[in-house]
RNA sequence: GGGCGCAUAGCUCAGCCGGUUCAGAGCACCUGCCUUACAAGCAGGGGGUCGGAGGUUCGAAUCCUUCUGCGCCCA
């Protein structure tokens, strides 16, 4: 019993039928008598319908369980998806990106490895929280700040509940053959617990630590936003330049700055070393205007020396990269910003206490007028960042955050890429990979979220003589308490007494443990952890290399002592074909779920892949699709439409044919298997583009467009036995080579070709092995299709019928002889150029035009005057040609240095075309000596 | 400012650890074909001084130097 109809989409409702002939009369080039054909060639369509075809083999794949995969005795092969955010939809670059994951994986699947591609999803905390935020808002009618932590939680799973797979159910149309019983969520319980674990842990070895930072501060909604909330725009400014004197009250410089009211915080002045402006007061003290407080002037190559006036005011607290200036001297600190924006006490310039930031900036004009030090005030545009939830001016702000020190983490990580222990591709990532490292700055890992993992740590009241709080970090907070009550030494301690971190852990530092956590290398290490770890390959965008690969690297030699993956290959950025990104926001970005739609998941994996070059962007053209549903056409055409239509008979047409047919199968065996060898190697170079359009080339090229031309039998006749079964195996072979690629339609065709038992699937075929080929075949076969190839263009040039038959001389020679003395051979030029006769021939042949193959002369018999003029013409121009060419390699033979020099083979080469070009010469000023 | 990369046919790109009549593929274009699987197809064709200039070599699209133009990343 079968397990559907195979041909079930043969039987389709009238309706459709109805629909696609309706398509038909609206092609153009379609006249009466072509839409007859198609009513009458109902039962044996032209056209793949893919949609139907693969939601089936989706299915069934998944019923037979394809995509599990359990430990056993072979090699695993092991891909992790970089987990998409909850909050997506898929996009072009998840649809490259996870074709890419699906070829690797599938192909591994047919070597015969125990592939497993972990899917899942990653909470992205800053995202999801906003949208959550947004979501309560609209329909629930909820703010964040009347919800309590827990209430806004348990909100948010139904959020991610009801939107969170979304992009993992449309890469099943993609066909992506990922195990779906493993999908993994980077705030399951048990990922929970491990990115809880491992910030006990490394807050226990000394590599994490609670410090003061600039951050992003929204004063209006009082919360630290991460750089992507921050949104920058060109925006009018006034740039105030402000007059600071010495000590001595003699002349001092000029700063200028865009905010006057932090000057009251500035720790120094700024000057470059090398401005000659400036090199007197270096060392020296200027006095802040309003307050006279003395301030150093320093030197240091960050000051930009044609920026305003050259001098540059310190104010660490306000601005990140005086912050970093400041660190760098040593400078002091003075916060003069409460978090609400206000001017608070620190600043000691009385009259703007208590006013908001901007409100104070008003004031500052004519103050510093009165004061005398005011010397211009300039209109200017610049980058303003604003709070992309409350239009706010973003301040920056000094807060106290959670770190990992990164440097502790940095060697092994810095030395696996190096040594090419993980390998790059392609490779030259590596050099943006060894800056980072080298300039590797500690990571800030604290969010001021509610969505993520809450930082384990617990506060309590300084002790005596302490002056800041003490902290307990511990995976429970039970732990935490004996903790305190310990420290304390107060055993009547309860938890009520400390308080935890409200702040949650940036996505990144529970993401960056995706390959060990899933497969629970934490708290079992020796379980399938120990089978599938380390992975394989990471697919990923080069955008990711920092946030995630990097991190990944470090986590998986500080924590397993072992890399994640062997290999990382970058995919390029989509782009349109205006070399935009492709985006939704520019909406230049086509909905890839429309796109499978209409053409076909194996259309839009053709299209996606065969534009995508190693390591380049890639350019998405429909037009790139088009030739992949095309190419899912012509596979049905040749299957279906006609290898499957042909009858079979036991005995062969005649003896001819059947040696033709003998010949064609053998050269095309050579052939694919030379073609696999080819596929081989770029699969192991992840030149997948590549191995693709090889893989095309052969199929159209050799196997539909010349090897089904030599064996198709003459209309009414049936195919021998032999020629057909080989040519359904070799077909099989081909579906399997295709099928990482083409899964839909390679599995489609499979089970067109031949009637299969139950399970007998394309996608758990054993990739055919390719031995070394025999090149003197495929060279003779070489030979015998550019005679056919000659032979056709003097029928194109003599405007001969395809239909009229021809009659061919070879002139007699060894190396004719030698040609055709392959077997079946003549037999496949006679059928291929439509000849009547083809044999050799001593004499002068007249009448006939000739040509010149390898080192053969080949007439063909016209029933038409022969224009001598004009032969001679074309002869001479030929002659020309290869005396050209003889000279040339003559001069390099005659050359002693080269002769000498270059290698062996090479020159041998060299001989061997100056051989063959005289004999070319030779056989050309016979013919031309006949004419005259 | 630092780093990486690109420039080859009208377009998108291969080739680039030097050596086949080495300049190639797909698309686009042109010519001929409704050839009993496929016009979403078949058989053919034109088109590039390999960004400019130097150099190394018997030999350079390929290696070196430099210039020009253009991308991307980091600060």
């Amino acid at each position: 019993m079968r397990e559907f109809d195979r041909f079930s989409h043969y039987a389709e409702p009238a309706h459709r039928k109805g629909c696609r002939l309706f398509f038909s009369w609206l092609r153009p080039t379609f006249g009466p008598l072509k839409s007859n054909t198609i009513l009458s060639d109902m039962s044996n369509p032209t056209r793949y319908t893919p949609a139907e075809t693969e939601e089936r083999w989706y299915a069934h794949w998944e019923n037979r369980g394809y995509f599990r995969s359990t430990p056993d005795e072979r090699e695993p092969f092991t891909i992790v998806i970089p987990p998409p955010n909850v909050t997506g939809v898929l996009h072009m670059g998840h649809m490259l990106n996870n074709t890419i994951q699906d070829i690797l994986v599938r192909k591994a699947r047919l070597d015969g490895k125990n592939a497993c591609w972990v899917p899942g999803t990653d909470h992205a905390s800053i995202a999801t929280e906003a949208k959550v935020v947004r979501w309560l808002r609209d329909e629930k009618k909820l703010r964040k700040a009347d919800l309590t932590r827990e209430q806004f939680l348990e909100y948010a799973y139904q959020w991610k509940d009801k939107y969170g797979g979304i992009i993992l159910r449309q890469l099943r149309k993609l066909g992506a053959s990922c195990d779906w019983d493993r999908t993994a969520f980077t705030m399951d319980p048990g990922y929970y617990a491990d990115v809880i674990r491992v910030f006990v842990e490394l807050y226990r070895r000394g590599k994490l630590y609670r410090g003061l930072r600039m951050v992003n501060w929204d004063p209006e909604a009082k919360t630290v936003l991460s750089n992507e909330e921050v949104l920058y725009k060109e925006e009018l400014s006034q740039l105030f330049h402000i007059h600071y004197r010495l000590e001595d009250g003699s002349d001092g410089l000029v700063i200028a700055t865009q905010r006057p009211e932090t000057i009251f915080a500035d720790v120094a002045v700024c000057v470059h070393p090398k401005d000659p402006r400036y090199t007197h007061l270096v060392g020296k003290k200027v006095l802040i205007p309003l307050i006279n407080r003395p301030i150093p002037v320093i030197a240091d190559d960050y000051v930009d020396v044609e920026f305003g006036t050259g001098a540059l005011k310190i104010t660490p607290a306000h601005d990140p990269n005086d912050y970093e200036i400041g660190l760098r001297y040593q400078l002091e600190v003075l916060d003069t910003i409460n978090d609400d924006g206000t001017i608070n006490e620190v600043c000691a310039y009385q009259p703007i206490v208590g006013l908001d930031r901007f409100e104070a900036r008003k004031r500052m004009k004519p103050a510093l007028e009165e004061s005398g030090n005011l010397v211009k005030i300039e209109d200017y545009t610049t980058n303003i960042g604003r709070s992309e939830r409350t239009n706010a001016v973003v301040e920056p702000k000094l807060s106290l955050q959670w770190f990992v020190r990164m440097t502790d983490l940095r060697d092994p990580a810095v030395d696996a890429v190096e040594s090419r222990e993980v390998r790059f591709y392609p490779d030259n990532i590596r050099n943006s990979y060894r800056t980072w490292m080298d300039g590797l700055r500690d990571w800030c890992i604290s969010r001021q979220l509610w969505w993520g993992h809450r930082i384990p740590a617990w506060y309590g009241p300084a002790k005596d003589g302490a002056t800041e709080e003490a902290v307990f970090v511990a995976e429970t907070a039970e732990a935490a308490l004996a903790q305190a009550r310990e420290y304390y030494g107060n055993p009547a301690l309860s938890l009520d007494d400390l308080r935890q971190d409200e702040d949650v852990l940036d996505t990144w530092a529970s993401s960056w443990l995706w390959p060990i956590s899933v497969f629970d290398g934490f708290k079992n290490p020796d379980g399938e952890f120990k089978y599938y770890y380390p992975t394989n390959v990471l697919v990923t965008a080069p955008e990711i290399l920092f946030f995630w690969v990097a991190r990944m690297i470090m986590a998986g030699f500080e924590f397993t002592g072992k890399k994640p993956f062997s290999h990382v290959y970058f995919t390029g950025i989509v782009r349109d074909k205006l070399r935009r990104k492709m985006s939704k926001s520019l909406g230049n970005s086509p909905d890839p779920l429309d796109y499978i739609a209409e053409h076909g998941a194996d259309a839009v994996r053709y299209g996606m892949l065969s534009s995508a070059s190693a390591g380049n962007d890639i350019l998405f053209d429909d037009k790139m699709v088009e030739n992949g549903r095309n190419f899912c056409n012509k596979l049905w055409n040749a299957s279906v439409g006609l290898v499957k239509s042909w009858q079979v008979s036991d005995t062969p047409e005649n003896e001819e044919t059947a040696r033709k047919n003998a010949l064609a199968v053998r050269w095309v065996r050579e052939k694919f298997n030379q073609t696999v060898g080819e596929i081989e190697e770029n699969f192991k170079n992840f030149r997948l583009s590549e191995a693709l359009l090889g893989l095309y080339g052969f199929i159209w090229d050799d196997f539909f467009n010349f090897y089904l031309e030599v064996i198709k039998p003459t209309f009414g006749q049936p195919i021998d036995r032999p020629t057909y079964e080989a040519t359904l195996d070799i077909f099989s072979d081909l579906m399997i080579v295709l099928h990482p690629f083409m899964p839909f339609v390679t599995e489609e065709i499979w089970h067109q070709l031949r009637e299969r038992a139950p399970g007998d699937d394309c996608m758990i075929q054993r990739w055919p092995t390719s031995q070394t080929w025999d090149a003197e075949l495929v060279k003779s076969m070489a030979a015998a299709q550019d005679v056919i190839g000659k032979i056709r263009d003097v029928r194109n040039q003599n405007q001969i019928k395809p239909k009229e038959e021809l009659k061919v001389l070879v002139q007699d020679s060894e190396s004719a002889r030698k040609l055709f003395a392959r077997d079946g051979l003549r037999e496949l030029v006679v059928k291929m150029a439509f000849l009547s006769e083809l044999s050799f021939t001593n004499a002068d042949v007249t009448n006939a035009k000739s040509f010149v193959s390898g080192t053969e002369k080949y007439f063909v018999e016209l029933n038409q005057e022969i224009d001598a003029e004009a032969e001679r013409e074309k002869i001479e121009k030929e002659l020309e040609y290869q005396r050209g060419f003889v000279k040339s390699v003559e001069a390099k033979l005659s050359n002693e240095r080269f002769v000498s020099g270059a290698p062996v083979q090479v020159v041998d080469n060299e001989r061997r075309k100056l051989a063959d070009g005289l004999a070319r010469i030779q056989i050309l000023e016979e013919s031309l000596a006949r004419l005259s």
